[in-house]
DNA sequence: TGCCAGGCCCTCTTTAGGGCCTT
């Protein structure tokens, strides 16, 4: 797979558009099959983290006041991820509050997400939960910290990914894992994973 | 202080409802 970077983020809820802000940023850097670059940041957006956010992650307000100005930390995140592809647990999440913090310093995201929740629901459908910790239980990988802190979390959904791309290799028989073919694999219905898989295998001697 | 959203996906569905995920 080409390079590509795992962002995640811990915000004081769950919605932008209802005025909630990122308080923490981590991205992780895969490239040729294992990590080569992090970056991880506190981020001070001058709002306060709810009580029930605080208890989650353990991020204070006491910390955050601390931490350098959000937008600064917006910019050096962007600047550091680049145009790599970028990937999520739960995409939709992450991409709503990158997309809210990048408007903020008037920039604009330049690549898609991928998501390793919707590859695990297609790849490891037999998992009890598709949570994080869930998985990372069920893969049997190691835990990187604090789940609910950035940089364990990102640091968990890439190992999470790496470990959906050997299952492509080994179990699907996938010639080449690229980012668009993580996205064409989520966004296939379910019944036609199969004959979407199919298309990007390996030749095998009874197809030459 | 506590609340809020939104997309995916299943089913007792499709003229809908509710659980799963993210914080």
């Amino acid at each position: 797979m080409e390079r590509v970077a795992v962002i995640d983020f811990e915000t004081t809820g769950l919605s932008p558009a209802m005025g909630d802000r990122a308080t923490e940023i981590a991205a992780v850097i895969l490239e040729g099959g294992r990590v080569v670059d992090r970056y991880q940041s506190l981020m001070n957006a001058g709002v306060r983290v709810p009580a029930h956010i605080e208890a989650l992650t353990g991020i204070s307000n006491a910390m955050l006041r601390e931490a350098p100005p959000a937008s600064d930390v917006m910019r050096a995140v962007a600047d550091f991820v680049g145009d790599s592809p970028l990937v999520a647990h739960n995409a939709a999440f992450d991409a709503r509050f990158w997309d809210a913090e990048l408007a903020r310093i008037t920039r604009k995201r330049q690549q898609e997400f991928a998501c390793s929740l919707l590859l695990a629901r297609r790849l490891l459908p037999q998992a009890p939960s598709h949570k994080l910790g869930a998985l990372i239980e069920f893969t049997r990988l190691p835990v990187a910290g604090r789940y609910h802190r950035a940089l364990a979390d990102a640091e968990m959904a890439a190992s999470l990914l790496l470990r959906l791309e050997a299952e492509l290799v080994a179990r699907h028989q996938v010639a080449e894992v690229s980012h668009a073919l993580l996205r064409t694999i989520q966004a296939a219905p379910k019944h036609q994973l199969e004959r979407c898989l199919a298309r990007h295998r390996q030749a095998a001697p009874a197809d030459a």
